[in-house]
DNA sequence: ACCTGAACACCGTTCAAGT
DNA sequence: ACCTGAACACCGTTCAAGT
């Protein structure tokens, strides 16, 4: 499913992918894959070959995202201020589960259901995470009975909140504000 | 719409909430009309003139919710602790909007909507939320920057990040202490 | 090895025909 | 004044027939 071998359908594969991303960022993702195939000029069979389900064609598009996040955690991990690294890290948690009308549902989806091809990328964002959290709680400057299963919940949360906002990203930074308060020890 | 005159017409409106209501319970807000309709005992036809809209049934079936809401937070704003007031108004808030699975998109709609059916008894609870969040901001025990949009954003995507997780009324409890957290001013 | 599109079972919504 | 259900235009999904 990841790699075909004639050169035809690897062409559908990418061209689907290509149209899916638009249609997504344009409609959200409850849009009409019937659309994404007529778009992209195959037959609906052939979307449902490559990708078939939904969630399928969204974790293609997405699979990178978690471990890209993975990474800013992993590299946040060496900042000095160990809230405002978390704070940096849910940040970019809460943008990324934005990006599409209908992505806050598949997050939240995601990060709960044991059996999504993304539970292995998105648990590994969930310990790097985790490790962020506790370095900040060990600190002290973060309450030690936040966990982060709390603080992925509250980022999508925020990032759904947010969704057809007037001003979604400003909407986001207020909400994270409070969310980051609630969790913070000491100075403010 | 509201009330109408001949007596059989009474009787499926009637049937016809009523089996709405316990689909929604069941389904969520997003069930099928035709199923509700076939329920109640009519033809799709009737359900759609009593009823224009999703919406509009959602909407006959929550008009209370609101002036509920409403009259919770002018009897709150007699209590001592103006902070507290607000939690336990924020959190029936939530509850509220967590009632049906969907709901807190519902409510997301007619909270910005200004065309909605509902805005008035919508723009009624916010007005008396409005006053309890600023009788705490003038008691000094939360923050003066909030605003009671943005308490009623989170409000509803609290109810909207619970859904369907493994323990709703623990993980929205666990979200609204930390955003009282946020909220509040001096001794925590 | 892969593509196609008809076929099936559902929707939401409208509206002409009824009582 | 109200009810009915066929009709229309869409879905998602499957699968037999093709190349």
């Amino acid at each position: 499913m990841t790699d075909p071998k004639r050169a035809d359908a690897r062409r559908n594969r990418d061209q689907l992918l290509a149209v899916a991303r638009e249609s997504f960022a344009e409609h959200g993702t409850a849009t009409s894959l019937r659309e994404v195939a007529r778009r992209a000029g195959v037959g609906i069979g052939t979307l449902y070959r490559h990708f078939p389900t939904r969630e399928a064609l969204l974790e293609t598009l997405l699979s990178d995202r978690f471990d890209t996040l993975r990474q800013d955690a992993v590299d946040l991990a060496g900042e000095q201020d160990q809230r405002t690294a978390l704070l940096h890290w849910i940040s970019r948690v809460a943008a990324g589960a934005g990006t599409y009308r209908g992505l806050p549902e598949s997050v939240r989806t995601a990060l709960r259901d044991h059996d999504s091809r993304l539970h292995d990328s998105c648990d590994a964002m969930r310990r790097a995470g985790g490790d962020l959290l506790r370095a900040a709680q060990r600190a002290g400057t973060v309450r030690a009975d936040a966990t982060i299963e709390d603080l992925l919940a509250a980022a999508t949360g925020i990032a759904w909140a947010s969704e057809n906002s007037a001003d979604p990203a400003a909407l986001t930074a207020r909400l994270l504000d409070y969310l980051m308060h609630g969790l913070a020890i000491g100075d403010r």
